[in-house]
DNA sequence: CGCCTTAGTTCAGATTATGGACGGACCATC
DNA sequence: GATGGTCCGTCCATAATCTGAACTAAGGCG
């Protein structure tokens, strides 16, 4: 199988990674999340190649990820906003944070704290059931094929 | 910035990037998830050279989030299982799939429905506060810079 | 013994990623 | 009006990575 052809596959999972499986994709994405904003900005914060920057900025535009918008005229300046389905991917973000949390913080602690402003604590994400609340254990999820499947996957 | 040189930075999203942002690392751990264990499966599932399977199989091995264990000797063959570390995971494979049905599902629906074995309800994930057990919109969250931190990240 | 299974490894050639220089539009200052 | 600065990219030669196909290895089967 060929990256481009990812998108084509009956599988949720490998389309979400054809747009966002990208090595450095997700890392835009976080920065994104932490209010960055212009392409200096990303290419100052990750000291990856402007081309690469590019090009990913560009993959996320086309995807409707990201919105390209002017924040100024002469000369005509553009900064990259999160969309709704940007926004949806806040999960997936929260989730590999959390995991690297978890797992890589050290003795040091964890580089960033969540606050919640809605119940002002600091706190971690738990993945729940939508139909029950409760929280999700990986064994507890049960597959099957859905309508829109090809094969398994 | 090198990719070798991200799980040196004191940001969790890159640290666990540098494990599992490479392009088929999600992909493998999807399959995993469905119950895939053995490297003739990935190999068939996912269509992609041998070469990358067993590299990446290798740093999930080396990492802890796979454990290679023996099913028979003579010959002794291996498979590959899920940690606690990697059923950590789950979440975010969870974040990535549902993503992928909401914004690429097409017509069809989507390609695999998940079941909750606790309460038998098919469902779709919820991330929500430790805190306070409240759904977690993105605006939701403030961050700041925790005792792991040397800069924001 | 020859052929099959499973799990890799090796290698030349194709594909991608990389950093650094460059281009273009405009502003500010001298 | 020349020089330098900001911001957003593009171009290009080189370096790293991926690919498929063949090969090794260790044993099973008939």
């Amino acid at each position: 199988m060929k990256w481009e052809e990812l998108a084509k596959e009956p599988c949720s999972a490998a389309r979400s990674l054809a747009v966002i499986g990208d090595r450095w994709t997700l890392l835009i994405l976080r920065d994104c999340f932490l209010g960055v904003r212009r392409f200096e900005a990303f290419q100052a914060r990750l000291g990856i190649s402007r081309t690469i920057i590019a090009e990913r900025l560009k993959l996320l535009v086309d995807e409707g990820v990201l919105a390209k918008v002017a924040y100024q005229d002469r000369p005509v300046r553009h900064e990259y906003r999160l969309t709704e389905k940007g926004l949806a991917l806040h999960p997936v973000i929260m989730a590999i944070v959390h995991w690297g949390d978890r797992f890589y913080a050290g003795e040091a602690g964890p580089p960033l704290i969540h606050r919640h402003r809605t119940c002002g604590h600091d706190f971690h994400p738990v993945m729940t059931c939508s139909a029950c609340g409760e929280a999700l254990g990986a064994r507890d999820v049960e597959t099957r094929p859905g309508s829109g499947a090809r094969t398994a996957g």
